[in-house]
DNA sequence: GCCAACGTTGGC
DNA sequence: GCCAACGTTGGC
Protein backbone atom coordinates (compact mmCIF):
# COMPACT_ATOMS: atom_id res chain seq x y z
CA UNK A 1 0.00 0.00 0.00
CA UNK A 2 1.48 3.19 -0.91
CA UNK A 3 0.93 5.86 1.84
CA UNK A 4 0.55 9.62 0.32
CA UNK A 5 0.30 13.10 1.99
CA UNK A 6 -0.15 16.74 0.00
CA UNK A 7 2.60 18.45 -0.97
CA UNK A 8 2.64 21.82 -0.53
CA UNK A 9 2.60 22.25 -4.35
CA UNK A 10 -0.79 20.15 -4.54
CA UNK A 11 0.43 16.49 -5.77
CA UNK A 12 1.52 13.28 -3.54
CA UNK A 13 4.21 12.51 -1.97
CA UNK A 14 5.41 10.19 0.83
CA UNK A 15 6.93 10.06 4.11
CA UNK A 16 8.15 7.92 6.40
CA UNK A 17 10.04 10.21 8.60
CA UNK A 18 7.83 13.63 10.25
CA UNK A 19 8.73 16.26 12.96
CA UNK A 20 6.44 16.47 15.87
CA UNK A 21 6.73 19.93 17.81
CA UNK A 22 6.11 20.59 21.36
CA UNK A 23 6.56 23.07 24.32
CA UNK A 24 8.32 21.37 26.73
CA UNK A 25 6.91 23.55 29.91
CA UNK A 26 3.53 21.01 28.36
CA UNK A 27 5.29 18.23 27.67
CA UNK A 28 9.26 17.50 27.02
CA UNK A 29 11.12 14.76 25.58
CA UNK A 30 12.24 14.16 29.14
CA UNK A 31 8.85 13.74 30.24
CA UNK A 32 7.92 11.06 27.18
CA UNK A 33 11.31 8.99 28.31
CA UNK A 34 10.32 9.01 31.68
CA UNK A 35 7.08 7.35 30.53
CA UNK A 36 6.13 3.56 30.96
CA UNK A 37 8.33 1.90 28.05
CA UNK A 38 9.43 5.53 26.84
CA UNK A 39 5.71 5.72 25.01
CA UNK A 40 3.13 8.32 24.81
CA UNK A 41 -0.01 8.92 23.22
CA UNK A 42 0.35 11.63 20.88
CA UNK A 43 -3.10 13.56 21.60
CA UNK A 44 -4.14 16.96 21.69
CA UNK A 45 -3.26 17.63 18.02
CA UNK A 46 -6.07 20.25 16.70
CA UNK A 47 -5.66 21.32 13.52
CA UNK A 48 -7.21 19.52 10.54
CA UNK A 49 -3.73 19.07 8.15
CA UNK A 50 -1.95 17.52 11.12
CA UNK A 51 -4.69 15.86 11.68
CA UNK A 52 -5.02 14.14 8.29
CA UNK A 53 -1.47 13.06 8.64
CA UNK A 54 -2.19 11.68 11.83
CA UNK A 55 -4.97 9.38 10.19
CA UNK A 56 -3.96 8.82 6.99
CA UNK A 57 -0.09 8.65 6.84
CA UNK A 58 1.97 8.51 9.72
CA UNK A 59 2.58 4.29 10.58
CA UNK A 60 4.30 2.38 13.09
CA UNK A 61 8.11 2.51 12.47
CA UNK A 62 7.91 5.45 11.05
CA UNK A 63 10.50 7.99 12.62
CA UNK A 64 9.74 11.05 14.41
CA UNK A 65 12.13 14.07 14.97
CA UNK A 66 10.89 15.41 18.63
CA UNK A 67 11.39 19.72 18.54
CA UNK A 68 10.46 21.80 21.60
CA UNK A 69 9.35 24.88 20.16
CA UNK A 70 8.83 28.21 22.69
CA UNK A 71 11.81 26.98 24.09
CA UNK A 72 15.27 28.57 24.95
CA UNK A 73 16.51 27.73 22.21
CA UNK A 74 13.80 25.88 20.33
CA UNK A 75 14.99 23.16 18.31
CA UNK A 76 15.29 19.63 17.83
CA UNK A 77 16.42 17.68 21.17
CA UNK A 78 15.83 13.95 20.15
CA UNK A 79 14.13 10.95 17.69
CA UNK A 80 11.26 8.55 18.08
CA UNK A 81 9.84 5.84 16.45
CA UNK A 82 5.91 5.66 16.12
CA UNK A 83 4.44 2.57 17.75
CA UNK A 84 0.79 2.71 16.89
CA UNK A 85 -0.63 4.06 13.68
CA UNK A 86 -3.34 6.56 13.87
CA UNK A 87 -6.41 6.25 16.02
CA UNK A 88 -9.40 8.32 17.63
CA UNK A 89 -7.81 10.91 20.29
CA UNK A 90 -9.93 9.93 22.82
CA UNK A 91 -9.26 12.95 25.36
CA UNK A 92 -11.41 15.03 22.81
CA UNK A 93 -14.56 13.53 24.11
CA UNK A 94 -13.43 13.90 27.49
CA UNK A 95 -14.63 16.87 29.00
CA UNK A 96 -11.90 16.73 31.94
CA UNK A 97 -8.98 16.28 29.18
CA UNK A 98 -6.77 19.20 28.54
CA UNK A 99 -8.24 18.87 24.62
CA UNK A 100 -11.56 18.82 24.76
CA UNK A 101 -13.97 19.00 21.94
CA UNK A 102 -17.88 18.62 22.18
CA UNK A 103 -17.99 17.99 18.09
CA UNK A 104 -15.86 14.60 18.56
CA UNK A 105 -17.58 11.50 19.95
CA UNK A 106 -16.70 7.80 20.20
CA UNK A 107 -19.31 6.84 16.61
CA UNK A 108 -18.19 9.79 14.48
CA UNK A 109 -14.45 10.74 15.95
CA UNK A 110 -12.99 14.64 14.39
CA UNK A 111 -9.31 14.30 15.98
CA UNK A 112 -6.45 11.03 16.08
CA UNK A 113 -3.72 10.53 17.36
CA UNK A 114 -0.68 7.54 17.16
CA UNK A 115 1.67 6.58 19.54
CA UNK A 116 5.67 7.29 19.64
CA UNK A 117 8.45 5.77 21.62
CA UNK A 118 11.19 7.54 22.70
CA UNK A 119 14.49 6.72 20.43
CA UNK A 120 17.49 8.52 20.52
CA UNK A 121 18.60 11.43 22.98
CA UNK A 122 20.49 14.05 21.18
CA UNK A 123 24.21 15.17 23.13
CA UNK A 124 22.80 18.89 22.35
CA UNK A 125 20.14 20.68 20.87
CA UNK A 126 19.99 21.19 17.35
CA UNK A 127 18.56 24.88 17.07
CA UNK A 128 16.06 26.47 15.06
CA UNK A 129 18.53 29.22 14.46
CA UNK A 130 21.08 26.42 13.04
CA UNK A 131 18.64 24.74 10.71
CA UNK A 132 17.46 27.90 9.30
CA UNK A 133 21.39 28.57 8.83
CA UNK A 134 21.77 25.11 7.10
CA UNK A 135 21.09 25.48 3.27
CA UNK A 136 20.36 21.47 3.42
CA UNK A 137 17.71 22.05 5.64
CA UNK A 138 16.03 25.20 3.92
CA UNK A 139 12.98 23.22 2.43
CA UNK A 140 11.96 22.13 5.41
CA UNK A 141 8.32 23.02 6.53
CA UNK A 142 9.57 23.95 10.09
CA UNK A 143 11.92 26.71 8.17
CA UNK A 144 8.83 27.49 5.76
CA UNK A 145 5.68 27.26 7.54
CA UNK A 146 6.59 27.57 11.42
CA UNK A 147 2.82 26.35 12.52
CA UNK A 148 2.58 22.77 11.45
CA UNK A 149 2.81 20.84 14.52
CA UNK A 150 2.72 17.98 12.93
CA UNK A 151 4.88 17.50 9.63
CA UNK A 152 6.78 15.73 6.96
CA UNK A 153 10.53 15.62 6.67
CA UNK A 154 12.94 13.95 4.09
CA UNK A 155 14.74 11.32 4.82
CA UNK A 156 17.96 13.41 4.00
CA UNK A 157 16.79 15.64 6.43
CA UNK A 158 15.77 13.53 8.96
CA UNK A 159 19.73 12.20 8.98
CA UNK A 160 21.24 15.52 8.51
CA UNK A 161 19.79 16.78 12.09
CA UNK A 162 20.11 13.63 13.53
CA UNK A 163 23.83 13.87 12.69
CA UNK A 164 24.14 17.55 13.98
CA UNK A 165 22.47 16.23 17.02
CA UNK A 166 24.74 13.28 17.64
CA UNK A 167 28.04 15.30 17.15
C1' DG B 1 5.19 40.14 26.38
C1' DC B 2 4.71 41.49 21.58
C1' DC B 3 2.94 40.58 17.40
C1' DA B 4 3.20 38.48 12.55
C1' DA B 5 1.47 34.73 10.28
C1' DC B 6 -1.75 31.57 9.84
C1' DG B 7 -6.11 28.84 10.75
C1' DT B 8 -11.01 28.84 11.99
C1' DT B 9 -15.60 30.62 12.52
C1' DG B 10 -19.70 32.52 11.22
C1' DG B 11 -22.54 36.40 9.23
C1' DC B 12 -24.11 37.65 5.01
C1' DG C 1 -18.46 31.22 -1.13
C1' DC C 2 -16.45 35.52 0.57
C1' DC C 3 -14.10 37.66 4.00
C1' DA C 4 -13.89 40.18 8.52
C1' DA C 5 -13.23 39.09 13.09
C1' DC C 6 -11.24 36.34 16.15
C1' DG C 7 -8.11 32.77 18.19
C1' DT C 8 -3.66 30.35 18.22
C1' DT C 9 1.14 29.44 17.38
C1' DG C 10 5.55 30.29 18.26
C1' DG C 11 9.77 33.11 17.13
C1' DC C 12 11.88 36.80 18.94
Amino acid sequence: MVRVILSDKGGYMESKFWLMKSEPKDYSFDDLKSETNATAEWDGVRNYQARNLLRDSIKSGDRVIFYHSNSKPSGAVGTAVVVRDGYPDFTAWDPDSDHPDPRSTEDDPLWYMVDIKADQTFERVVSLKEIKATAALSDMVLVKNSRLSVQPVTEDEFQLILSMGLS
